[in-house]
RNA sequence: GGACGAUUAGCUCAGCUGGUAGAGCACCCGCUUGACGUGCGGGUGGUCACAGGUUCGAGUCCUGUAUCGUCCACCA
């Protein structure tokens, strides 16, 4: 047999163990058409990313879902891949050829894209090694890629056919830009914040007169494109201003007051400035009274030729010169602080700009009506229910999307605009000529499509669409999407409304949503905060399987937790506390096979009944998603169940000299040991893995073996309730001792006054070794005389032990005293109850009886303790 | 302006369909108990944010309030 070193070392076996399930191929996915098929799609991780906390929490989730169901006999496939994260990749790359004092533009847009290829090999491999390291078991021979070549033709496919059936469109409409990434974003990729702002009044005088109006803004500098004012139809104060014109502060222009119902009369002064190209509320004022729309920023927000004077200042310093010079020229009435809500980009935090821009958009209103009746009737499961309203909302009110974004890393837009005719030709194979005219005269579009507009295919592009691959027939829909809630809106929608649209069928059934990790003070884990954990660094200190555990343990569906070292220090011990009980069993085992004995003592058919709840209410909450549950479950079990109680319960027999009980030991430990690993295995693989592989087996690994469930044969609920008679007893025993400072030398007589004799005569042995008694008297009657003995009470027994000399009379008769007060306030209670006639006539009846069971146990109880107080007298 | 989440032991969190509150860590008292001191036995500690309501019975369901957090919203 293997002898075990004596702790647990993680490092030593973990990467032993990945290889050899590597070598076994136990991680591919196989079409098998005697199996249901469970698939997992992996979230992709940004190419050149590291694993983070986050990572980690989304990775073992999704591990524990698939070697779940891969032992439940579900042929498994776990598609794994990365994604080419277009602006953050292109910003790292961007970045370190900064450093070499290379702009993109130096290099060219083929010779940039090389280098950024060249990034992808180099960092490309690194989040897949640490994914492996954790243990993920994904069918690493289906490693995609977001721009590999399949994935590249779903989307070129997926592109043409929108644009096909008139739901993708180009066109010039506002849109966020950010000024320091320099393209466009989608409204998804903007983060609102309120902030502290200012709010200025200005003064427009009317043309011919001496009156004016008062309009304010959060944005003076847009003013310079301002090309209207607009009041409400029915504003009695300015109907007659409608129709005629204002001129515009420091830019001299004339502009004219028009009504519309967009403005609100109550609030401010009644007037706004219009300024369509800035603003997407003046866009839609603009389009419906065919405005003039001036531009007057440029790519980085600086003042464009359109602002006059201002031209070249960026834009927070042309709003300064705008200030001062409204002020100094009398137009500025008054400056009033102002909360407002001001976006950013999600990936630089540079305050975005609205701005009006040709660009490419999704029309969302037709795919969004199936998108959200899938979720609505079930089609698609939420777990947790609840973010289902904030889809529900997000999706009604759903922009349309804009898709295209000014970079160079990604998929280039598949249209091409011919010089002669104006016609955009949208193409599957790159064209030579306008398909309308003819003209070879034809340029490609040079943007690139929005990084989530690939991920948006993931489901279906990684399973080989559009072809009809056989994967896709088995393997698709798949059956559950694991992510965090922060992209619910980037991701899962998304990809809900395009494999509707494109495959007509559902992309997954449940999407298991979890929350974010935080540091210990509850904050985001952040690079500039430096408050980040390495997973790589907690894994190389406590083991993959003890950060797992961690995890999984940690948090409730859909909430945030917080991340602390202390927690995987003690799921490392929970690791070790397993390896050491099979140390134990190891170093008594003499058999060979795993079977169970023919003869089965009370506290065999405990804990095997113990086991076999466990089995069944842990597959309950995994179909439920409620994994922390289940592993709490299973480590309750180990260490309270399995550790502390059964294994010592079988020293007697093993170091005993009957060698059938010996042997009947053994088997059970073993049984009860390779069962448990099997429950644990989803959640600490490695340990579980190793383990198992030195105790006897017949299988090649554990990762294979069938998920324990149910088993009919091994209920023994009688027995089991039975045994923990004794254990009452057993620990009421050790609180008398503890209380009283009983030296562990000691092994006094118990005497057991109880009607349940057979029940602790099979305990008998477990009595004397747990209880430290010398001998056991069971009997039935009280003992003749009662002094100098000490009492215990059980619900099922009276143990006295002599013990009279360690005794404090005063502190005893305090003790009892207390005792007594809190059972005749539990009886109290209980007796209110069973006297409430609403109670007794409405609730169900084995309330009523445990309540009334309850009051007699509470009298027997309350009367031996004052049997006992007297006994002190 | 909407929506959601959180509020339970000193700390971090569990607590499913309502039946007299749990874990880990911390703390206190014991223990060289032949698997494990990354351990063993015992223990202290909670009017489950607040106010109403439903119910025989409410951390658990309903309504409202407060504090914190998050998301959504074209709030000149």
């Amino acid at each position: 047999m293997k002898e075990l070193p004596k702790v647990y070392d993680p490092k030593a076996v973990e990467k032993k163990i990945y290889d050899m399930w590597l070598q076994g191929g136990y991680f591919k996915g196989k079409i098998d058409p005697e199996k249901e098929p469970f698939t997992i799609v992996i979230p992709p991780p940004n190419v050149t990313g590291q694993l983070h906390l986050g990572h980690a929490f989304d990775e073992t989730l999704q591990d524990v879902l698939i070697r779940v169901k891969r032992m439940q006999g579900y042929s498994a496939l776990w598609v794994p891949g990365t994604d080419h994260a277009g602006i953050a990749t292109q910003i790292k790359v961007e970045e370190s050829l900064r450093e070499q004092g290379i702009s993109r533009h130096d290099l060219g847009r083929e010779k940039f894209l090389e280098k950024v290829w060249e990034w992808k090999e180099k960092y490309g491999g690194r989040i897949v090694e640490q994914l492996k390291t954790l243990g993920s078991s994904c069918d690493w021979d289906r490693l995609r890629f977001t721009m590999d070549e399949g994935c590249s033709r779903a989307v070129r496919e997926v592109f043409v056919s929108l644009y096909e059936k008139g739901l993708i469109y180009k066109g010039e409409r506002i849109i966020n830009w950010c000024p320091k990434c320099r393209t466009a974003l989608s409204d998804a990729e903007v983060e609102h914040e309120e902030k502290e702002g200012k709010f200025w009044h200005i003064k427009y005088p009317v043309k011919d007169s001496d009156e004016y109006v008062v309009v304010a803004t959060t944005r003076p500098e847009t003013m310079l494109g301002d090309t209207a004012v607009a009041v409400h139809p029915e504003d009695k104060r300015y109907r007659h201003l409608i129709g005629k014109k204002v001129v515009l502060p420091l830019m001299n222009r004339e502009i004219p007051v028009i009504a519309d119902e967009y403005v609100d009369m109550e609030l401010g002064t009644g007037c706004v400035k219009m300024t369509p190209s800035h603003d997407p509320n003046d866009f839609e004022v603009g389009q419906r009274h065919n405005l003039q729309q001036i531009l007057v920023m440029d790519e980085e927000a600086r003042i464009n030729e359109n602002g006059g004077k201002y031209a070249g200042l960026d834009r927070y310093e042309a709003r300064k010169q705008v200030v001062k010079d409204l002020e100094e020229q009398g137009y500025l009435v008054k400056v009033e602080p102002h909360v407002h809500s001001v976006g950013s980009c999600y990936r630089c935090d540079t305050i975005v700009e609205p701005v009006t821009s040709p660009q490419w958009f999704v029309r969302m209103e037709p795919l969004a009506k199936e998108a959200l009746e899938v979720v609505r009737d079930g089609r698609i499961k939420f777990v947790p229910e609840r973010f289902v309203k904030n889809y529900t909302n997000w999706m009604e009110n759903a922009h349309d999307w804009c898709i295209s974004r000014q970079l160079w890393w990604g998929h280039q837009i598949p249209a091409w605009y011919c010089a002669d005719c104006g016609h955009i030709t949208v193409s599957r194979e790159d064209p030579d000529k306008c398909e309308k005219c003819g003209s070879t005269n034809i340029t490609r579009d040079e943007d690139v499509l929005d990084t989530w507009f690939s991920s948006a295919l993931w489901p279906f592009s990684t399973l080989g669409w559009p072809d009809k691959t056989p994967d896709l027939e088995y393997f698709y829909p798949t059956s559950v999407l694991v992510t965090g809630y922060d992209i619910l809106f980037f991701w899962v929608a998304r990809m809900i409304f395009s494999g509707l649209e494109h495959t007509k069928q559902v992309p997954f059934r449940t999407v298991l949503f979890h929350g974010l990790i935080r540091d210990e003070k509850g904050r985001k884990m952040s690079k500039s905060l430096g408050n980040g954990v390495d997973p790589m660094e907690v894994i190389e200190t406590y083991g993959a399987d003890a950060l797992r555990f961690n995890i999984i343990t940690g948090n409730s569906p859909g909430n945030d937790m917080r991340y602390y070292n202390e927690r995987c220090e003690a799921m490392r011990n929970f690791a070790n506390k397993i390896w050491n009980a099979s140390r134990f069993v190891l170093m008594n085992l003499t058999i060979g096979k795993n079977e169970l004995p023919e003869k089965l003592e009370l506290e065999d058919k405990w804990i095997l009944s113990k086991l076999n709840s466990l089995a069944k209410e842990v597959n309950e909450n995994i179909d439920k998603f409620e994994l922390g549950i289940a592993a709490n479950k299973i480590y309750d079990f180990i260490w309270d169940n399995y550790c502390d109680w059964y294994i010592e319960l079988t020293k007697p027999r093993l170091n005993g000299e009957d060698e059938e009980a010996k042997i009947g030991a053994q088997k059970v430990l073993l049984y009860v040991l390779t069962e448990t690993l099997k429950l644990l295995h989803p959640f600490m693989p490695f340990i579980t893995e190793e383990i198992w592989q030195a105790l006897p087996h017949e299988g090649e690994a554990l990762m294979i073996e069938n998920y324990p469930e149910f088993n009919e044969a091994i209920d023994f609920p009688e027995d089991e309730a039975k045994f923990e008679i004794i254990m009452n007893a057993i620990r009421a025993v050790r609180t008398r001792r503890a209380e009283m400072n009983v030296p562990p030398s000691k092994w006094p007589h118990l005497t057991i006054v109880t009607s349940k004799k057979d029940v602790f005569k099979a305990g008998l042995t477990y009595l004397s070794k747990l209880a430290f008694a010398g001998e056991v008297t069971i009997t039935g009657t009280q003992p003749d005389v009662m002094e100098g003995l000490v009492g215990v009470i059980t619900n099922d027994a009276k143990l006295y032990m002599p013990l009279a000399e360690l005794v404090d009379i005063e502190k005893e008769r305090e003790r009892i005293q207390k005792e007594l007060k809190t059972a005749a306030e539990n009886l109290r209670r209980t007796e209110s109850k069973l006297s409430n006639q609403g109670f007794l006539a409405k609730a169900p009846e084995e309330v009523v009886t445990a309540e009334k069971e309850r009051a007699e146990k509470l009298r027997a109880l309350i009367e031996n303790l004052e049997d006992s107080l007297k006994a002190l007298n």
